[in-house]
RNA sequence: GGAGGGAUGGCCGAGCGGUCUAAGGCGACUGUCUUGAAAACAGUUGUGGGGUUACACCCACCGGGGGUUCGAAUCCCUCUCCCUCCGCCA
């Protein structure tokens, strides 16, 4: 959400941050127009407000009844003209606030002006990519081939875009997860455990809602929905708290299956499983202060790549363009990384500074150290890597000519002594 | 799922229709005193909104929402959460 204040003072500003976003800058008149009747009305209700307060505190010393009777008489009226007055600021404000709702954050002035995805910019690209003396194989060829991805399954007790992954392919999705999170806790992190279910405020206040509700699983008769993203609860944990600054920054990490209707993706993707309802995830989350929040993004980014370079995944950093920047974000660079099967570039990683838009959301503030008004915070997320398609990328880099695939080093330690995956 | 109890300021806790502008205590902060500290004493101590150049001032908030009333922390309805007991259960 952005400051009611801003867009009063700077409405030319936020009108060019919709343009650059490829969004249209009405909203921006409507707001200040529902504004303006808004503190309109205020005045008015509030100053009978007090009339009454005054006066039905002199009706309580009053001893002569007819006197009494007639202020009594008076404040009925004022109480109705109040009744109807509250009742149109109450929709006033409904209407400005479900507006101020849809309104994208600002990008920040360093991020490049583009139309549409086509126009990231590569700002670096590291490692080499894998070269083979035999043609690699895409993973959903080479996945069902040693029996460890199982398509007809998932389809079969769910539906379509669901898997099954079995035996070591199973083993080495949950070793990926697990020293994720041991990296991020040596990274700074602390490890949260979060519900996967949660109440339609905490999507509200992480920017899920309203604008993502086609692409939410809910519960049909009570206000629980699925989490799309460890990034909502890890939101929610400080929805309406007051932090002291000597506890910030705040560096969590959690891991959470992510549930996604992906309505609006029909068709995309439908190849293999780098899209589908259900994929697991290890996020990171920050809350900082706002003069920090620059530096915790170069952090994380770091972080991120550093995941990438442990696992021997040859990547590449892209910064978001205004036109493909998501709802809630400032500035975002997405980390891609190679996957030599299917011959692409996979998005494992998306890392965000949010700056104050979820805070403002979610009502999170600090406390400053020397005392004074509470400001809010900054948040920012990435994930650690993003499970599918990370596990694409190790199998189909990894492979060899006899369609076995090595695992990476680091994550041995959690393979039983697996260290090549073969055809069961 | 059933029965009962509860939710008040940073914390504890009183208040149950009109000086509530929420008692009292604790904690915190400031000042006086002191070489310093403690103690004592005095004062300050929430959030959001409106308004003002800035003040002043005003409005709202006693778990959430709604209602009754000239007036609600206080009465009524409803929801949520917590506690106790019963049932069921991984």
């Amino acid at each position: 959400m952005l400051d009611i204040n801003l867009i009063r003072e700077q409405p030319d500003r936020v009108r060019k941050a919709l343009e650059a976003r490829q969004m249209e800058t009405a909203p921006v008149d409507s707001v200040l127009q529902l504004d303006e009747q808004r503190r309109a009305l205020i005045q008015e209700v509030e100053a009978l407000k007090a009339e009454r307060n005054a006066v039905s505190k002199e009706i309580g010393r009053i001893k002569d009844a007819a006197e009494r009777q007639a202020k009594i008489e008076a404040m009925r009226q004022v109480g109705e003209r109040i009744a109807q007055l509250d009742e149109r600021l109450r929709q006033t404000e409904q209407e400005l606030n479900d507006l101020l709702a849809t309104l994208p954050n600002l990008p920040d002035p360093r991020v490049p002006y583009g139309k549409d995805e086509s126009e990231n910019v590569v700002v670096r690209v590291h490692g080499d990519l894998p070269a083979f003396d035999f043609e690699p194989k895409p993973h959903w060829d080479l996945g069902p081939a040693l029996g460890i991805i199982n398509f007809e399954q998932g389809v079969k007790i769910t539906g379509s875009r669901f898997y099954v992954l079995s035996g070591a392919g199973a083993r080495l999705q949950r070793a990926l997860i697990a020293w994720m999170l041991d990296l991020h806790i040596r990274q700074g992190y602390t490890e949260k455990y979060t519900p996967f279910m949660v109440k339609g405020q905490t999507l509200f206040g992480a920017g899920q809602l309203p604008k993502f509700t086609d692409n939410l699983y809910r519960d049909h008769e009570e206000d629980l929905w699925m989490v799309p993203t460890a990034e909502v609860p890890l939101t929610g944990l400080h929805m309406d708290d007051i932090l002291e600054e000597a506890d910030l920054p705040l560096l969590y990490t959690g891991y959470t299956p992510c549930f996604r209707r992906e309505k609006m993706s029909a068709g995309r993707d439908v190849r293999g499983i780098k899209r589908g309802h259900q994929f697991d995830k290890v996020e990171m989350y920050i809350y900082c202060k706002p003069e920090e929040s620059e530096a915790m993004l170069q952090k994380m980014v770091g972080d991120a790549e550093e995941t990438c370079r442990l696992l021997g995944l040859p990547y590449r950093v892209k910064q978001l363009c205004t036109g493909d920047l998501g709802f809630g974000a400032s500035i975002t660079y997405d980390i891609e990384a190679w996957a030599a099967g299917c011959q692409e570039w996979l998005e494992v990683s998306s890392v965000s500074n949010v700056t104050d838009f979820q805070a403002r959301r979610a009502n999170i503030k600090y406390r400053p150290a020397e005392g004074g008004k509470a400001r809010l915070v900054h948040t920012l997320n990435g994930s650690g890597l993003g499970m599918p398609r990370t596990l694409i990328a190790v199998l189909e880099n990894n492979q060899q000519a006899d369609g076995s695939v090595v695992v990476p080093p680091v994550l041995h330690p959690w393979m039983g002594g697996i260290e090549v995956i073969r055809p069961e």
